[in-house]
RNA sequence: GCGGGUGUGGCGGAAUGGUAGACGCCGGGGACUUAAAAUCCCCUGAGCUUUGCUCGUGCGGGUUCGAGUCCCGCCACCCGCACCA
């Protein structure tokens, strides 16, 4: 056991020396295993969790935020008496790994676990209260086959299947790409022009949870209003009528509306350009040139922003099931073949698409519903009219409300038979498969008698083969020699292994629930579930809002529903941290052309002189910059500040406290220079402070206890609340009082709490303060300072005195001093006679410890 | 288009309907020092006829003894989703 106590010749006193102290405490921590957590602590249990990363190389600035902020929650919760589950690992799976394999030919495991070598003794380095003794990477075949085993149970309890679906395919790398690599059309990486290909796929179906996933979101009080609300807007849920017109040619035409009460203003039909119905009319050549036209179509947010709304007029109508009037069936570009039935009744009048739709192509725009019955008649505007009223010019709809006629036209399709009401969902099923190498393969194999068969538990891991080759184009796995080449476990004859792999997403469904339990021999222990699950504080990026946070709500509910645990939300509260920008610095130019060029210059090489910026050029010469917006650290804009260098200058602690001052943690940080020097700084003053312990002063301070008993109470209640800055506030309060005040008992005693109250935040500097003050053992197993309630109240108040609404004076009063008392006292204020002048006073209105206000 | 958020000094931001600008940063002045760094002290929303007064929380109204905060109507910026029938 090496000496953690602090030796005083080795460092000087008056200066805390983070590039000796920070190791020392990181040590100590780590040889007394001070943040392992113990599932059988008799404690009650706290999970702290952030969102843990993809091993890109480095640790950036948005890492050190996320995780300081989780660490104070971590090690204040301990401080609290709690066992705290607080763990750290790798989303190790993923695409860049692949690149770096094609560019740097190595291997994608290799260049993983270099990754995380570094970044590891990067968070290491910043102190932060982690129990590593549960460190794994997705990567791991230990982590990844147990995935395997719990996506065999899905399959056997029916949760996962397969079908064909379209894919982005690059017809010159061979390969699927994702929709982000496809870029105006043309796969990123070689250009070529994309093409769709039906490909077999595997799909979970979190379809079948959509009820449950949305009901559930009304149970997480803890989340942010905002991620609740994108969800629900992703998980879509609409109820309506589905049925069927009949065709002129006597198919059915199944369309679904979210208003069956306006369906007698409904003047066409249109279908999506691959519906069965338009593909079947393809012989036309005009057809088949429509279609085409709609492919080319681009799928962006700007494209379909001005896409005009396209049709084709078939000769087909469609039979009104109440009037008996026949529409015109379009093919039209703006109805979604994957939506619902790829097919709707065209509404001009009360729907947007459908009233661009008609007045393009000439189609009858009817009123069916009016403000009141009296404006029946009232004529169209130039817009659609999609809101509430009353039901006119519809036949026993007529006079309806909205809400009564949807229900009517649902009965008489119901009972008529040729329609019913329906929920919809936008949400689709999760398709799973990739065709890519680093991921987790799919434990299935494909024999030639038996379809798709599940691997052999006993057979687990299906392990990712090593000697791989990534200079040919396509899928590693599909093209290695052996690897996919094994026996049908029924039949014993050969067959071939799937080799695609699982979205990556599928590793961060259930990452938490190996942190908090990791047998050898299973996914987890329901036991020791119960006993730390859900996560108390999840955080992490807003980027996540919907995706992530969705798809380990469903494998949390899909794992509950076939009998794992009985857990069915795995976050409890959820916090989305916002991000560390940064100014940024550019100088546009023309090299040339006629095309400005914008320069990026890096913070460290721009300085200040004169009131104007200078950047450091490539040839190392000068040239003046502009201060660009602030934004997102990012490599393009080139603002990004290297957490390591920052540490190497001012140690862990003053990064610590500037990622905690100022901002609220929900919103942005900007990054500055001046800020971290004030962050050192602080450090330094602390320090200074702390050895200013004096065993031999006496008497009571009682102003200074005070304070420091409420800074007790308020930071506890900051830090609960997540609002740091509010807490920083505080310790720069009594850090100033405590510097002001004369030595006494009150003073050592706001000293030592101080010590305590920064200690979740400036870990390091505690430890060394608390080891030369001569404690025991570690602040960091010390307990919340204790507050003595009597301590808080105040014996005397300041009472603001308005007249006319405007403050006038300030005056003294003894705490809950009676109200005539202190109307007598602000009336005798000089300020306030001068201001009350010859005014006859009305009315006063005193508020007891607050405010008398005087009216005349 | 739909949904959500934000708007307060030079900057980041505080403020259960009750003293707007806590706290930090920047800036100015001073002390210490041969000097610098470090440290400490003071000032720092705007204006004015400066013992004090007036104005001031995106804009316009309203409620109230009292509004940054509540209500109505706007504006600007940011984020998410988006031809979802």
């Amino acid at each position: 056991m090496t000496d953690t106590r602090f030796d005083p010749a080795s460092a000087p006193a008056d200066r805390f020396d983070p590039q000796i102290a920070d190791s020392r405490w990181q040590r100590a921590w780590d040889e007394a295993g001070t943040f392992t957590a113990d599932s059988n602590s008799p404690k009650p249990k706290s999970y702290v969790l952030e969102m843990f990363p993809y091993p890109s190389g480095r640790i950036h600035m948005g890492h050190v935020r996320n995780y300081t902020m989780g660490d104070v929650l971590a090690r204040y919760k301990k401080m609290r008496g709690f066992e705290v589950l607080h763990p750290m690992g790798w989303d190790a799976f993923g695409m860049p790994a692949e690149n770096a394999a094609m560019e740097k030919k190595v291997h994608p495991g290799e260049w993983t676990h270099a990754n995380i070598a570094a970044m590891k003794q990067q968070l290491q380095g910043i102190g932060f209260a982690l129990d590593w003794t549960r460190e794994f990477a997705t990567c791991d075949p230990e982590y990844y086959g147990h995935e395997q085993a719990l996506f065999l149970d899905m399959y056997e309890a029916g949760l996962v299947y397969r079908r064909s679906s379209e894919v982005n395919w690059d017809p010159v790398d061979m390969t699927v790409l994702a929709n982000e690599q496809v870029i105006d059309g043309k796969g990123w990486r070689s250009g070529a022009e994309v093409e769709k290909r039906k490909l077999d796929q595997w799909f979970m179906k979190i379809t079948d949870f959509a009820e449950d996933l949305l009901d559930g979101l009304g149970e997480l009080e803890d989340w942010p209003e905002k991620v609740r609300l994108m969800q629900e807007n992703w998980i879509g849920k609409s109820t309506g009528l589905e049925f069927a017109f009949d065709l002129s040619n006597g198919e059915k035409l199944p369309v679904y509306t979210t208003r069956p009460d306006t369906i007698f203003g409904a003047s066409f039909c249109a279908i999506a350009a691959d519906h069965p119905i338009a593909q079947g009319l393809m012989d036309d050549p005009a057809v088949a040139a429509f279609i085409e036209e709609c492919k080319k179509g681009g799928t962006t947010a700007a494209a379909l922003e001005t896409a005009e709304k396209l049709g084709f007029r078939t000769a087909l109508t469609a039979k009104h099931p109440f009037t008996g009037a026949d529409l015109p069936l379009f093919i039209a570009n703006f109805v979604l073949m994957d939506y619902c039935t790829g097919a709707v009744m065209g509404v001009p009048g009360h729907d947007q698409r459908d009233f661009e739709f008609a007045t393009k192509y000439e189609l009858p725009i009817a009123r069916v519903v009016a403000k009141d019955v009296s404006e029946a008649d009232a004529p169209m505007g130039s817009e659609a009219e999609p809101g509430n009223g009353v039901i006119v010019n519809s036949d026993f709809l007529s006079g309806m409300s909205v809400e009564d006629a949807k229900a009517d036209v649902i009965a008489r399709a119901e009972e008529g038979g040729w329609g019913e009401g329906t929920t919809v969902w936008r949400l689709r099923d999760w398709g799973i498969s990739r065709q890519r190498y680093w991921g987790t393969p799919i434990p299935i194999i494909h024999s030639p008698d038996h379809g798709p068969v599940p691997v052999p538990r006993d057979q687990l891991p299906v392990t990712l083969p090593e000697d791989i080759d990534f200079d040919t184009p396509g899928n590693p796995l599909e093209r290695h020699p052996t690897w996919k080449h094994t026996i049908c476990p029924i039949s014993g004859k050969p067959a071939l292994r799937e080799t695609d792999t699982l979205d990556t997403f599928t590793n961060s469904s259930w990452y938490f629930l190996r942190f908090a339990s990791q047998p050898a021999d299973k996914p987890f222990d329901p036991e020791e579930i119960a006993k730390w699950m859900p996560v108390q504080h999840y955080i992490g990026g807003i980027e996540h809002a919907i995706l992530h946070l969705l798809y380990a709500r469903f494998w949390t509910r899909a794992l509950a529903h076939i009998g794992k645990f009985d857990v069915k939300e795995p976050f409890a509260a959820l916090f989305t941290q916002g991000m560390v920008t940064h100014e940024t610095y550019y100088r546009d130019w023309r090299p040339g052309g006629e095309m400005d060029v914008r320069t990026y210059f890096e913070p460290k090489d721009v300085t200040r002189r004169d009131g104007k910026l200078f950047g450091k050029t490539f040839t190392g010469g000068e040239v003046e910059v502009t201060a660009g917006r602030v934004v997102k650290m990012s490599k393009s804009k080139k603002n990004v500040v290297d957490p390591d260098a920052i540490i190497a200058q001012y140690g862990a602690d003053a990064v610590r406290w500037f990622m905690l001052s100022d901002s609220p943690p929900e919103r942005d940080l900007p990054w500055s220079h001046d800020g971290i020097e004030g962050c050192g700084r602080f450090v330094q003053r602390l320090w200074r402070l702390f050895q200013q312990l004096d065993t031999s002063a006496t008497g009571e301070d009682k102003a200074l206890a005070r304070k420091a008993h409420q800074a007790i109470v308020a930071v506890a209640e900051d830090i609960e609340a997540l609002s740091f800055n509010k807490a920083v506030a505080r310790i720069y309060e009594l850090t100033g009082a405590t510097e002001k005040a004369k030595p006494s008992e009150s003073r050592n005693f706001a000293i030592r709490t101080l010590m305590s109250l920064v200690s979740p935040m400036m870990p390091h500097l505690a430890e060394e303060a608390w080891s030369v003050a001569d404690n025991e053992g570690l602040i960091a197993n010390a307990p919340w300072p204790t507050h003595d309630p009597a301590m808080l109240v105040e014996d005397e108040v300041t009472i603001a005195v308005q007249h006319k609404g405007k403050l006038r004076d300030t005056i003294t009063a003894p705490k809950g001093a009676a109200k005539e008392d202190l109307e007598a006292l602000a009336l005798a204020s000089e300020k306030v006679q001068r201001s009350l002048g010859e005014a006859e006073v009305r009315k006063v209105i005193v508020v007891p410890d607050r405010l008398v206000n005087i009216v005349t």
